[in-house]
DNA sequence: GCAAAAGTGTTAGGGTTACACCCATGT
DNA sequence: ACATGGGTGTAACCCTAACACTTTTGC
């Protein structure tokens, strides 16, 4: 029997949800509602019940920001467990990691919450920066380890789309040939035959879609994009 | 202010602390003192005080189980929280993943502690299975990024041992000489100009040690140790 | 001299990098 | 015809992988 004294803990969960719109990466952010720190922002957080679980919370969380919650990936980023977090009491916070297709989603209309630039963001209130910082990490060796950088992409996007979230993900830049040697060579993507002109005055881009069984079978064994 | 209804959490702490005697790769398990599963094998465990930060949780679990806490590196894993994990409420479990150095340590006399061959393991406890093939596979990939693999050893070792510690941990046959040919190219070891006869019978080898300005360095950046 | 483990090089192949020009389109 | 971004190939280099014999020691 564990001793009841022991259960005066709560728990909250944050949320990095990444998302990419052809051009920038972008998280979502949310306007404090209460004091102190009113209006700062922060990361789309909430109280976790103590029956709810982890999924739960973050679903219901994400449902608070979004219309529809399409197919998205979550996994758990980290615990932050510093027991002075919170001036109530003490405060575990299980951060979750998230990435959707933005181009699927689209935010609730008059909420709180908003899409950020990651290149261009404020500093967000208590230690969510931090939760940020290793959120960032996360992605960048999720990208280079695994397809998962294609949760990011509609069904079927540009050469260019996808090299540019890599470029951003990694924060460096990736040779055009290269990059596209290396994602070609492992079948991963299937050329659809379609293009589309992104921009008037230019040559239109092809249209490419995931392979899904080649792309399942490297989510499972893992890769290894290691460019210099 | 946050309800107080939400305090109503417990929170523990769950280690995979992993040595490696030369030969084997070993956890500590612990024997249950409680009923049910009375002094059936378990990850070691405690309750972590309300106030109580989780490094210090951490330490004095290391403390319980060894005389000298020696130098150790720990990190968290993950947090179990599920719901019904415990039945006398919710109990989330942030597991902690520790490796130290074998040869320094030795474990507390009459303890309910003691190392188990992770070869020859047998079934946990709850949900501790899944914490450790958790631990496993993290040890897996430090191994390859970062020359964590030397928090097991001591400060002077043999080729030999190393290369066993890496072929354990990886889970893999790694070919002597390539092997070595990989670990001098790093910078990382320093020839004593000791040797040492580890076995009577045979050639003494040679013994190593870390050049510490360089494993720091690539602690930080992190390497890549790719063997097939 | 024998048993046991330590220590040592080479080669072939594959992957990574660096790099510059032509192509298709809309105006 | 021109401006814009899309799309393409090659050569040098490096790293990896495969592989077997000699050396040193204690008995």
């Amino acid at each position: 029997m564990v001793e009841s004294n022991y259960f005066q803990v709560a728990l909250s969960s944050s949320l990095v949800v990444f998302g990419f719109n052809g051009k920038q990466l972008l998280i979502v952010t949310e306007k404090r509602k209460k004091s102190p720190f009113k209006r700062a922002p922060m990361l789309p957080s909430k109280m976790v019940l103590p029956e709810e679980s982890l999924e739960s919370a973050t679903n219901s969380l994400l449902k608070s920001i979004f219309c529809e919650t399409t197919e998205n990936h979550t996994e758990q980023l980290k615990a932050f467990a510093n027991p002075y977090r919170n001036s109530d009491g003490r405060v575990v916070n299980i951060a979750q990691y998230a990435v959707l297709r933005y181009a699927a989603t689209q935010l609730k209309m008059n909420s709180n919450y908003q899409w950020c630039d990651l290149e261009d963001l404020p500093s967000l209130v208590f230690d969510h920066d931090e939760i940020l910082t290793f959120a960032k990490e996360r992605l960048k060796r999720r990208v280079k380890r695994r397809p998962i950088g294609f949760h990011f992409l509609p069904k079927e996007f540009t050469f260019k789309e996808i090299h540019t979230l890599y470029e951003l993900a990694l924060r460096k830049k990736l040779d055009k040939r290269n990059f596209r040697k290396k994602l070609f060579s492992s079948d991963l993507l299937v050329d659809t035959n379609k293009s589309v002109t992104v921009e008037e005055n230019n040559k239109p881009s092809n249209l490419y879609m995931f392979n899904t069984k080649e792309y399942e079978k490297l989510t499972l064994k893992g890769y290894d994009f290691s460019f210099k």
